[in-house]
DNA sequence: CGTCATCTACCTAACATTTGGTAGGTAAAC
DNA sequence: GTTTACCTACCAAATGTTAGGTAGATGACG
């Protein structure tokens, strides 16, 4: 792994754990194993740097989903797994998905980060929407709202899991979300 | 009012809006038009602020609850205007529940504030609890993980539309989760 | 009633630490 | 010999916090 990469995945865990405002130059560089000046031999700033870091977040992320449909072609099926993906973050260290912390300090973040965070939401988004369409599971008209609330209902739930340590709560969201009717049981 | 209110309610507004690592005791003194220092002498520390504040935020929820279920006996018609709470946080200035926000922040917060967060959220389901099972939405047992469900899913539809800084966007969620099913059309 | 001590609510001034960031150097790789 | 990847050493700003002081209100007491 090239150092780049390394400062990437290092300072992509600092923020899912601490925020964009909580990521720590010095702290980043000590995990990578440099001195905090070497970053900027990497990223001209803390703000580039984030927006790295979401750029990538948001490209690992259309990977990962590209990876579900491909695994799982039938879109209930991939629809179902979808929760995982934010578990996974839980079952790593407690931690958030960085859309959702990013969501949080919005008001607080650089310009080029945030065009990021957008960028992470919609592309969630723009999955989600095309397995409601393809499995029918709502009209095509409504497929994108509704894609939106289990977005954001699955960000919730990660958000609650997570104040309170408890990955099984995540689960229990989740199952409750389907028996409501949100999800596709 | 005292100078201990305008403290406590200008912190609330900021940490709204920036959260507990955001909060500046500097601007805050500012705002209140008093210096840094005397902060202290109305509070010991920044952690015991910040837990002073997320304390009456709470016990302000369970106020705003208490009212609404006095002024809206049916419980079905209660738990249609709970959303509106979360509404109004983003009507005055984009601001975000101060629970979500500290529940993202959460490994980083001081003891004393951890817990009062975790008892804001514990109130919103206990409301959300009662008034599912006195209307009997669903059954008795259901009840709580449908209240934690609801509580989930209405917070990261205020994440997902701040971000956006879009009220409209978070009524169109709320709109989204009735036709699923999650909450009472 | 007047005066003296105490308390309240604030202030100025500073301190230590942490922060993002820069200047300039070094040593190996190409 | 230039470029790459790192370093040491520093800076300026921001932050939580403290020390110590002041002006006015309050209350006790001769």
């Amino acid at each position: 792994m090239s150092t780049n990469e390394a400062i990437l995945s290092a300072a992509r865990r600092s923020a899912q754990a601490h925020g964009y405002g909580g990521l720590n130059i010095r702290d980043l560089a000590g995990e990578v194993g440099i001195k905090a000046a070497s970053i900027y031999h990497h990223f001209p700033s803390k703000a580039e740097l984030g927006a790295a870091v979401a750029k990538r977040y948001w490209e690992d992320t259309v990977a990962d989903l590209e990876a579900m449909s491909q695994e799982t072609p039938e879109p209930r099926d991939a629809l179902r797994k979808y929760p995982q993906i934010f578990r996974r973050s839980l079952e790593n260290g407690n931690r958030l998905c960085l859309g959702s912390f990013m969501s949080a300090e919005y008001d607080d973040l650089p310009e080029p980060v945030k065009k990021e965070v957008q960028t992470f939401a919609d592309v969630n988004v723009a999955w989600i929407g095309k397995m409601l369409k393809t499995a029918g599971v709502v009209t095509a008209e409504e497929s994108e709202a509704r894609a939106r609330a289990i977005f954001a209902a699955v960000a919730g739930a990660q958000l609650m899991a997570r104040s309170r340590s408890d990955i099984s709560l995540f689960d229990t969201l989740i199952e409750s979300y389907r028996e409501a009717g949100l999800l596709p049981a």
